[in-house]
RNA sequence: GCCCAGGUAGUGUAGUGGCCCAUCAUGUCGGCCUGUCACGCCGACGACUCGGAUUCGAAUUCCGACCUGGGCGCCA
């Protein structure tokens, strides 16, 4: 009976495990082989004058990161990883690795992302690679957990759409039979239709699309999105919801990923809640003053004044009331003063995490502004008509899953978040 | 989309006109080695993205192509 390689103490006394092999040092009469699964390392080790012949026979052909089968009587060892190794009776290679490697997963010498993404089945073999992904499925658990103990149903909408709802971003186009159709770029519409549906609380953590040709660590054109959308709630109320979401991922990683977090080398910081909460106009006379760029009402904060803001808040806050011109058509005026809106974003002192705002749930207003920002009524029956028959109010967020995860474990590069990235070059693996 | 930088053994690098039939590390193969843990030591193997041009001579300069990284815009 195989076990997985973290149960083998000190104590135990006979084990069979399998997993690769990790590294081999042979020292002549002696070798060592460090045999690594999901769980962790063993040390495997063979005295050449008393391992049995089989044994001695298969070692000779063994090769880094075949796929191998040992069992064999357990000693405690303090010099061994873990305190213990095996000697084994059967030492059985299930299937040989080819060699040279396209990388090296022990990390001797490193490998540039694309090498790595390339070659991604063996780069997630490394451990610290593999902690990454231990961390983002804790992360999305955690999410999960949160929104169904709150009373949220969890949804999936369409990828495949009919048309450029929501202007702004570029939409991949794909055929659909005899139609013309696009990749979504986000489930926002679906959200708001379900929301006339009386659905009250709903969340999606799924894929959204973005054609856009950036070439940067911070974009993908998949990202995975964590969205929700609220009835009988404004900004500030699904704010809360989203501060919330961010400590509880954090929470959970830090309560449960302690040997993962060691490997990436993070101390993990739990952000505090309520965070801090700055209007728009604010955040531009900080990056005014940070930058010394006179930037004017309307106008975006691009990469350079949100960096400079950011060095200035030090953690995760929150940029609210915005211009109503430079967010979409969906987002919520003031009634005092139409010319801010009820628009958020989340921001992390490096990056932008996510934008929500309350919702014009009143179809008259919403079909002005959609007019106002110059977009076409056509395409938009579909979303429009359950604004005529008994539309909540309603407010909601999404919140790309990358960022999160890339700046909690401070990651460089946002394709480190994701298991195989789409970006502008890269469509394999 | 605009701008910048770059492509050298399986991997990561050095090399900016002759000192390079190319450096170092890792790897692979062979040899020695009974407690390694980046094992050590000896030996070998393995590369200048492609095409054109300049030059007595090009990894190195120029042009084009292809590929890659990054910044910006925009966004999550």
């Amino acid at each position: 009976m195989r076990v997985p390689i973290c149960e083998v103490t000190p104590e135990t006394e006979y084990a069979e495990i399998t997993g690769w092999i990790h590294e081999i040092r042979d020292l002549g009469g002696l070798t060592f082989f460090l045999v690594r699964d999901r769980t962790g390392i063993i040390q495997v080790t063979i005295v050449r004058k008393k391992a049995p012949e089989g044994v001695l026979t298969t070692i000779r052909e063994i090769s880094r990161e075949s796929v191998v089968r040992v069992a064999g009587t357990v000693k405690a060892i303090d010099k061994a990883v873990g305190g213990r190794e095996i000697t084994p009776e059967v030492f059985e290679v299930i299937n040989r690795a080819e060699s040279p490697l396209p990388l090296d997963v022990v990390e001797k010498v490193p490998a540039e992302l694309d090498t790595r993404l390339d070659a991604r089945f063996l780069d997630v073999r490394r451990p610290r690679v593999n902690a990454v992904f231990q961390i983002r499925s804790t992360v999305l658990d955690a999410v999960h957990d949160y929104f169904f103990r709150n009373g949220f149903i969890n949804i999936t909408t369409p990828k495949i759409v009919a048309a450029a709802t929501e202007g702004g971003t570029e939409l991949f186009p794909i055929a659909y039979f005899e139609k013309e159709a696009f990749l979504n770029q986000s489930p926002q519409l679906y959200k708001q239709m379900l929301m006339a549906g009386g659905f009250e609380k709903v969340f999606e953590i799924g894929p959204i699309f973005r054609a856009e040709e950036h070439n940067t660590v911070r974009h993908l054109n998949e990202a995975t999105s964590i969205d929700t959308e609220v009835s009988f709630a404004d900004h500030n109320d699904v704010m809360k919801i989203l501060e919330d979401v961010v400590v509880v991922a954090y929470d959970r990683v830090a309560a449960t990923c302690d040997e993962h977090l060691a490997r990436i080398g993070i101390d993990l910081e739990v952000p505090k809640s309520p965070f801090p909460r700055i209007t728009y106009t604010e955040a531009l006379e900080i990056a005014s003053r940070g930058t010394g760029e006179d930037l004017a009402f309307g106008d975006d904060l691009g990469t350079v004044a949100e960096k400079a803001v950011g060095r200035e808040m030090g953690v995760h806050y929150f940029i609210v009331d915005w211009p109503t011109e430079i967010k979409p058509y969906y987002a919520m005026p003031y009634d005092d003063d139409p010319t801010i809106c009820r628009a958020f974003d989340l921001m992390h002192p490096r990056m932008e995490l996510s934008s929500g705002a309350q919702r014009i749930h009143r179809h008259d207003q919403l079909v002005d502004q959609i007019q106002a920002k110059g977009l076409g009524v056509d395409g938009f029956e579909f979303y429009l008509k359950p604004f005529r028959y008994g539309m909540p109010p309603h407010a909601g967020w999404g919140m790309g899953a990358e960022r999160l995860i890339m700046t909690m474990l401070d990651l460089a590069n946002i394709r480190d978040a994701v298991l195989f990235p789409r970006d502008r070059h890269r469509l394999t693996p």
